[in-house]
DNA sequence: GACTATTGAATTGTTGAACAATCCGTCAAT
DNA sequence: ATTGACGGATTGTTCAACAATTCAATAGTC
C-alpha cells in the first residue's frame, strides 16, 4: 500500500514547508530584516554581547547566525573586530549589475519555456508598481520594483537563480540605503517595466530582452555615478 | 605625510592578502576538500562528535563549519538529526547546468572587455586537459575541464560569477563522484573545449557562444540521462 | 504476523561560564 | 608628533550542563 500513490507525491512536495528551524535561522532571519530594510547604517557594528542581550539568545546561537549573514555578504566579518553592516565599495555596486544583467537577460531569453503563471507574475509586479506610483508610495515603489526583477529572474526556472537573485537583491539595498533620494532609481524605470512585460505576453522575447539590456545600460550608470559621491 | 602616498595605495591593495581566518573556516576547509574529492558517499551523516574529536575542535566550533558548508549546499541540515552530505536529485543536476549555461554563455558573450590574460587561462587550461589526456590521466583530465569552464566563467570580470561558479563545480562534483565512470562526462569534450578556446583567441565570441550552447545541449542531458538511473 | 505504544539510550539544540587572544584608547616618555 | 606600555573591553574557543528530539528495540494488541 505504501507503493506510489498518486497523493503520497504531491504530499512529498510539501515537505519543506515544515522544515523546523532553529533559533540561529531565525535569528538571521530577523537581522536580515532589519539589514535589508536599511534599519542598520553600513559600517554599524554589531556586538555579540548588546544583539545577544537584545534578542535573548546566547553567543554562540548569535555567531551561528552572523556566519550565515557573513556568508550572504549582508555582514563582513574582522577577526577579533567583530562583525559590521556591510559598506559596499562602487565596484561592488558594478559587479552586482553585472550578475543582475547576466542572470536576468538570460533568463529573460529562456522564457519561452516558462509557463504562463510565471509570466502573469512579471506583469502583476508591474501593476502594483504602478498603483503604488499612483499613490505617491514611493517606498512601495521600490519593492515592487524589486519584485519585478525577482519576477524577471524567475523566468529562468530555477532554484538556485532565485536564490542568488534574492541574496543580490538584498545585497543591493545596501546601496540604494546608503543614498538620500533612493526613489529616483526606481520610479523612472516603471514605463520600461511595463513595456518588458508587454512584450513577454504578447512573446516577443527578445525585443523583450533588449529593451531589459538598454535599461541596465542606463540604470547602472546612473547608480554608479550616483554612488560614487560617496 | 600620510597622505596619498603612491606606494601606500599598492600595500592597501594586498590587504586581503593577510586576513587572518578562524578555526571554523578552517575547518570547514578541510571538510570542503574532502567533500569535493568524493572521500564522503552523499548520505552520510557527520556527527558533531566524532568530527569533532577527530579534528580536535569543540562542538560549537564544528557547528559553525557546518552552517557554512550547508550554506554552499555541500552538506544538508536536518534538525535534530544531523547533518548529512547532500545527494543531488535529478532536478538539482538539471539545475545547476542550466545556472551554468546562463553563467557562461553570458560570460562568453561579455568576453570582448576582458583582458588577454583572462582568456590565456581559458587557453592554459585547454592545455593541460590535453596533456593530461596524452598521459591518460582520466582524473586530471576532469579537474582541467574544471578549470576551464571556471576560467570561461571568469570572463565576465565579476567576482560573485567567480564565487558562484566555485561553488556551482563543487556541487556538481557531488553528483560526478556518484557515477561508475565519471571520466565518460569529461574526456569527450576536450575537442569542444580546444573549438571555443580558440574561437575566443581569434575574437569570433559569437561563435565561441554558439559551441558552448551547443555543448551544454548534449552535455547536460548526457549526465541528466545517466543520473537518473540511480 | 502486522501494526501500535512505550521505553530508554544516543544525538542534537541551546545556554552559560570560563579563559586565552587580540584590539583599542589612554597616558607617559622621548 | 611619534613611540611604547598599560589596561579594559571584545572576540575566539572550549567545556559542561540540560532540554528537546530522534531512533531502535521492546512489549503489547488485534
Amino acid at each position: 500500500m505504501t507503493t506510489t500513490d498518486p497523493w503520497m507525491e504531491a504530499l512529498a512536495a510539501d515537505r519543506e514547508l515544515l522544515e523546523r528551524t532553529g533559533t540561529a535561522e531565525r535569528v538571521a532571519d530577523v537581522l536580515r530584516r532589519h539589514l535589508i530594510e536599511g534599519r542598520l547604517l553600513p559600517g554599524t557594528r554589531l556586538s555579540e554581547e548588546s544583539v545577544g542581550r537584545a534578542l535573548a539568545v546566547s553567543r554562540n546561537t548569535l555567531r551561528e547566525a552572523f556566519r550565515l549573514l557573513v556568508h550572504e555578504r549582508l555582514l563582513v566579518h574582522e577577526f577579533h573586530r567583530g562583525v559590521f553592516v556591510r559598506t559596499l565599495t562602487v565596484d561592488d555596486v558594478a559587479d552586482l549589475y553585472r550578475l543582475r544583467r547576466m542572470l536576468e537577460t538570460s533568463a529573460v531569453r529562456h522564457a519561452r519555456t516558462a509557463d504562463s503563471e510565471t509570466i502573469a507574475t512579471v506583469v502583476r509586479a508591474v501593476e502594483e508598481g504602478e498603483q503604488a506610483s499612483l499613490r505617491q508610495d514611493w517606498q512601495e515603489v521600490g519593492t515592487a520594483n524589486m519584485r519585478f526583477h525577482q519576477a524577471i529572474a524567475a523566468l529562468a526556472c530555477s532554484r538556485r537563480v532565485d536564490e542568488i537573485m534574492r541574496q543580490l537583491l538584498a545585497e543591493l539595498r545596501l546601496a540604494f540605503h546608503a543614498m538620500s533620494r533612493p526613489q529616483d532609481f526606481h520610479g523612472p524605470y516603471l514605463g520600461v517595466n511595463r513595456v518588458i512585460a508587454d512584450l513577454l505576453t504578447a512573446g516577443e522575447y527578445d525585443q523583450a530582452e533588449r529593451r531589459l539590456d538598454e535599461y541596465f545600460d542606463t540604470a547602472s550608470t546612473q547608480l554608479v555615478r550616483a554612488y560614487e559621491q560617496l
